[in-house]
DNA sequence: GAAAGTCATTGGTGACTCCAACGTTGGTGA
DNA sequence: TCACCAACGTTGGAGTCACCAATGACTTTC
């Protein structure tokens, strides 16, 4: 791509005497860091009153999407990695949000199911999440939130 | 804050028979993590060609803006911790692109100076970042990518 | 001159991501 | 039928990252 010349104000375009410091600080890269360290932390720090993690909260959500489920399916639908899939199940099912059964047509797989006490907390989670998210975008208005999401989106999407 | 009544494609106004998976890969907070990832492993991609990690480019960058500085001066502007910046400068100085030496105005401190090597290693770095980055927000036009970056900067600052 | 604070350094913790291996089970082709 | 390969859940472990505690050396403050 051929960069055109940038407006004076683009990042891509720094001032011979730039500070190095500033110019790292404004790059996207490094605000993006920041903003989603600042999102994890609020997040964490929600759902932790509910003892609860994020990866808690993405599989029981997979979990009350996809019905009976297999684990190998979970993992390939929410990113977690196998092995970190079997300790957050180990979670989920020591406090009877889901149960895990031997599936009788795969006897490879165990099949992952919500509970009722899963659903309740699930609507909990969300809850405390959109909260989380609501102090997240606070310094934006409505309709800037609604561009930010959408140009955050288009971002993502590019990696696929 | 009072949340009015949301567009209907916001989604702190889910609808109530909305999948929680799509809910959650709609939230900001979940949509930043993944953008935060691709631009960190773009940025590590691109700076390990150089051999070099983010954390040595921001400290190498704020060597060459603080001049001869402190330890811990490092830490408070970049925000790493203090055990951390000991390796990293450790890192730095085995490539001979810092020194370090006892500061004679405060022996508790070492004066971190950046030598030529370091400047221009810097300025590769710094090219490094910028392609990298370019990739990051190769979706957007550049009066997108600024308003990103706006909105960007206001959502990290709003931390403060 | 004593107390408090700062400095660089070491050691350690917890969360997250990822890979390799293993025994079990299911499907496929010889 | 029987190899063979693939997928499953599980275990073990490596590496990164952010963070906190403690320590000895040194400086500042009262």
């Amino acid at each position: 791509m051929v960069s055109g010349y940038a407006p004076c104000m683009t990042p891509n375009a720094p001032a011979a005497d730039e500070p190095a410091l500033t110019h790292i600080r404004a790059l996207p890269s490094w605000l993006l860091n920041r903003a989603s360290a600042r999102g994890r932390r609020l997040v964490a720090e929600a759902l932790a009153r509910d003892g609860m993690r994020m990866s808690h909260h993405a599989v029981l959500s997979a979990v009350a999407d996809l019905g009976p489920v297999a684990q190998a399916e979970l993992g390939r639908t929410t990113g977690f990695d196998p092995k970190d899939m079997v300790g957050i199940l180990n979670d989920l099912q020591a406090q009877e949000l889901v149960t895990r059964a031997p599936d009788p047509a795969d006897r490879r797989k165990n099949a992952i199911n919500l509970t009722p006490a899963g659903r309740r907390r699930l609507a909990r989670l969300a809850k405390l999440g959109d909260e989380a998210n609501e102090a997240l975008l606070a310094a934006l208005s409505p309709a800037e939130r609604e561009l930010f999401l959408a140009l955050l989106t288009r971002v993502v999407e590019d990696d696929d």
